[in-house]
DNA sequence: CTCCGTATTCCTGTATACAAAGGGAATACG
DNA sequence: CGTATTCCCTTTGTATACAGGAATACGGAG
């Protein structure tokens, strides 16, 4: 009865970590459907712990926002308009343009420039690679996620960090989110392109205490997410490259 | 050995919001002071509930930003810098000024904003009132929570909602924090008259679909709030009325 | 055939038992 | 006298047992 199949070494520390990261996944890969009802025993017999862990483990995630309570009691897995995700996405660009704000109107030290400034020079690199393989767009995302993690940093605040850190829980509101969808797409090279030119000239705003300057480019950057939404919808394959597109239930698409 | 003091009929429906309720109001009045760890049985001696309710609710509260996880496991009681709070304040700003925005720009029917302009008349008695006693300050502030509260729905915007609500959890970055401690102060009629010109204008910039004006007032509104943290921070009695006060450990004030 | 009442079954909320790990204090050794 | 070590106690993490309640299915009646 009980095919317990995940028990591939989820050696991580706590139980409660590891029912986390297991129910999230089976959640963002889109094998519990969205709207569907989660029953802790059902999650106690595919991961393989207690009630206890797999009840802390579902807490979280419907805190994070992949859940939502039911007034009887228990969880749903929750779905997402398009318009919500253009929310998400919309609320993290006018978060991380505080970030950038606040780095500017602050200053910052070079030494603590210098890592995104490096950040900065390898994405050159990336974008300035002539094949367009996957290999270089997960690349990107690798790189990218850390620009943005880095520049959060930057505004050294601990209250701002919480708040961003709980708008890209959700996996399509990431900055990097609509990379990989990208990556089939001709105008690949061109987002990429302007991307990494916002990516330059926010560390110049930043430096030069532009504070203004540095929000709105931060707030721009975000809407290329936006618009790559858009197109992401244009065809399933694409949308299903988007990391938590299962949980997206949009009226053109199925 | 079990001194249960707390049994004023706490008929909240379950366990787990009970415990949640009295330990947030433990760590709010500063019964419990910021650094400390709280350990979960003392919990359950204090409140009389089990383990279970209360290890939940610590988690909620966790999440909420009132405690932090250690290492070790188990919780203790956040402390803020007064920088801080001004940031926590700060990201509602850019929060609400975004909610603003976002009504303005998608456009709201007259009956949407029909209770908008109520609670603005409302408001507007509660200022006009001319002895400045407790009571006035009080009901100032619940309608303000009211007005804050019914501007954001107008947003229409589950994700930003959700973003705002979890903002304003941290007592002193809700839009009323300052308020009781402003009526100690001679400037107090002032600054209610401003925040209420504030609240008409935002009205008014929606309803003629000036996003950007809408935004750039909140944002100026929640300025206010800075500005009465710095002079809350002034005199002790005057700070003690903040809530959550308790949990700000400045450099100024013991 | 359909609708309603009842009984059963499953599920969540809560309490408790158990084990491992961390902290602290006392003691022994250098 | 200072330091390191060891032991004990406290605390958390996890598992399980129990009770109340909701949803469902079944059977009977109209």
């Amino acid at each position: 009865m009980v095919v317990a199949v995940e028990l591939e070494a989820d050696r991580s520390g706590s139980q409660t970590v590891r029912a986390q990261l297991a129910i999230r996944d089976l959640v963002l890969t889109g094998t519990l459907t969205p709207g569907e009802r989660i029953s802790e025993l059902s999650m106690v017999a595919r991961i393989g712990v207690s009630r206890t862990p797999v009840r802390a483990a579902l807490l979280r995630l419907a805190d994070e926002g992949l859940l939502e309570p039911l007034r009887s009691g228990g969880f749903a897995i929750k779905a997402f308009t398009d318009r919500e995700v253009l929310e998400s996405i919309e609320i993290r660009g006018v978060l991380e343009g505080l970030a950038a704000r606040l780095a500017a109107e602050r200053g910052v030290a070079l030494t603590a420039i210098a890592p995104l400034r490096r950040c900065l020079a390898e994405l050159d690199e990336v974008v300035g690679e002539t094949g367009a393989s996957v290999e270089v767009f997960s690349e990107y995302v690798a790189l990218n996620a850390r620009f943005h993690a880095l520049l959060v940093e930057l505004a050294d605040s601990r209250p701002l960090e919480r708040q961003i850190e709980r708008a890209i829980t959700l996996p399509f509101a990431s900055p990097s989110a609509f990379v990989m969808a990208q990556s089939t797409m001709p105008e690949a090279r061109r987002i990429l392109t302007i991307a990494q030119d916002h990516h330059r000239c926010v560390l110049d705003a930043i430096e030069q205490r532009e504070g203004s300057r540095a929000e709105s480019l931060m707030r721009e950057h975000s809407r290329l997410a936006s618009r790559n939404l858009a197109l992401a919808l244009r065809s399933q394959s694409t949308f299903d490259l988007v990391p938590g597109s299962a949980l997206i239930r949009t009226g053109s698409i199925a």
